[in-house]
DNA sequence: GTCAGTTACGTGTTTCGTAAGTATT
DNA sequence: AATACTTACGAAACACGTAACTGAC
């Protein structure tokens, strides 16, 4: 059992092959034949010691430490990755830091953000990265992303958040639903999770579970695939107001906790612009003094 | 400028060079000669298409690039070690899982936490890991150690943590003190610091800096340089009854912050173990039913 | 002249791909 | 027979150390 210094290359490898549960998927994916990837594996378990993966003859499966490994490892790799990108952005020849966002999920307070920090005197340029669903998170944990608007609840594993906005949610059905026309509605009567005033979770959960199953990749699709009645879902009333459509209803649902928006970067994140963006986006309106 | 991935090798090295601020230092502490470093930190300036170091007359220094993969470096090199380390012990054939305490600082409460964790049902062997001041952070991010009990303020990026106990700051004053027949006497008395009352940090930086020059790295050292009157410290109240010494008075400090001592583990554990211990470290003394 | 960093060059190790081997369906 | 993982072998790439080179004190 060999220290605990790893290449980082057999990192990889080793999690693609946890990943595909399949050595000749891995090596296709990493560009590589598979005789070496089987020998790079098999030395990586001589050096730890510890048998990661079990060869049985359905395939290959993971053992305890193969899956701490896998989890652990992943999230090194990340912060590699993480570190590099970032380095590069810090050295270039006009720094710049990235903000990612999910399309229309800013409720409506990117612009009056991104004014309000480039009024504040060192303001670096801002790219606006636009990001799919939930990836945020990644995003930042990745490194192309130094912070990131998102909607609660999201994995704060490694990242810091301040809340920015509260908002109703609302439900969006299909103008032939029986409760279309009136007006409101509660979760029960839309065939939803209950859940706790303060979880979110339950309700985030059941409309991740459509948008897999679905293969969404943005709101026009989710609110298409609503109209044409194949369910319903919640969305942040901001959200709502930009997109009116005539298949759809908006509801009013009481008993649905709140879309909170939130600011996140990473933990170890000690840029001054990233703060300066974070101040940007929490800070109250400033008071409006009389003349 | 190359794709973002790294080897772990390159890190390591420049991490090296960028510590020592010198290579050849560098090399000596990595074991290999100055002539690959050199190579292999320009190899990786070019492959990033960042200068990482800049090389004057008068040394070595960090480039804002350099600054920042030096800080986000050094945490993707733990993480990836943490990453082997769990593995290995998640594979070891008894698995155990490693606590570790800095010593005296579990406000007597060691004892009872093993022993209610070891009354659960499926408990592993817990290894009780003695460190020095404030290490259990850095444990924890090398996966040495899977929880900790550590007193606030630490340095909480990367991990969770639940407070555990709280329990008054005395202070440590030679028996010849002016005051240490008084009993008690105020931050200002003793020439520490003022803080608010929720801001240890103050008084804590000021004790580390103490440590720090004095190479002290345990309490019986500190307590005989307190005893030979160099200077006052502050320690929790549980401290204080463990080391009675003759050369010593303990005073109460009402306007010192009181010590919260808190459980602390990974933020991605997943571990079942990890989380039945942080259970048994804060859940609340079971209500004692009358007969 | 010495100290610190870099470049030059020859050597040894590591990693690769192709191809053959073994076992399961 | 086909698929999936492993072992065998020769070739290419990589990292190393010694030694020579450059510039600053």
């Amino acid at each position: 059992m060999t220290g605990p210094t790893i290449e980082s290359r057999a990192l990889r490898y080793f999690v693609a092959v946890a990943e595909e549960l399949n050595f000749s998927r891995a090596a296709d994916r990493l560009g590589i034949s598979a005789s070496p990837l089987s020998r790079a594996i098999r030395a990586l378990e001589a050096d730890m010691g510890v048998t990661l993966l079990e060869r049985s003859t359905h395939g290959v499966s993971l053992t305890p430490a193969g899956a701490v490994l896998l989890e652990e490892g992943r999230s090194a790799l990340d912060a590699a990755q993480a570190a590099v990108r970032r380095a590069q952005r810090a050295g270039a020849s006009t720094p710049q830091i990235v903000l990612a966002v999910k399309a229309d999920s800013d409720a409506g307070l990117l612009d009056a953000i991104l004014a309000r920090y480039a009024a504040q005197d060192p303001a670096l340029p801002v790219t606006v990265r636009l990001c799919g669903w939930a990836e945020q998170p990644r995003l930042l944990r990745r490194g192309e992303a130094d912070v990131a608007l998102v909607h609660e609840p999201f994995d704060r594993t490694g990242l810091d958040a301040e809340p920015v906005a509260v908002e109703p949610t609302v439900a969006a059905v299909p103008a032939t639903h029986p409760l279309a026309h009136e007006g409101r509605a509660t979760l029960a009567d839309l065939g939803l999770p209950m859940t706790g005033p303060s979880d979110l979770a339950g309700v985030r959960r059941h409309q991740d579970n459509l948008v897999d199953r679905h293969g969404i990749r943005d709101l026009a699709q989710l609110l298409a695939l609503v109209e044409l009645g194949r369910f319903v879902t919640l969305v942040p009333r901001s959200v709502a107001d930009r997109y009116p459509r005539r298949g759809l209803a908006y509801l009013d649902v009481p008993d649905a906790p709140p879309a909170v928006l939130a600011i996140a970067w990473p933990q170890q994140s000690r840029s001054t612009a990233v703060a300066a963006l974070v101040r940007a986006a929490t800070e109250p309106e400033p008071a409006q003094h009389a003349l």
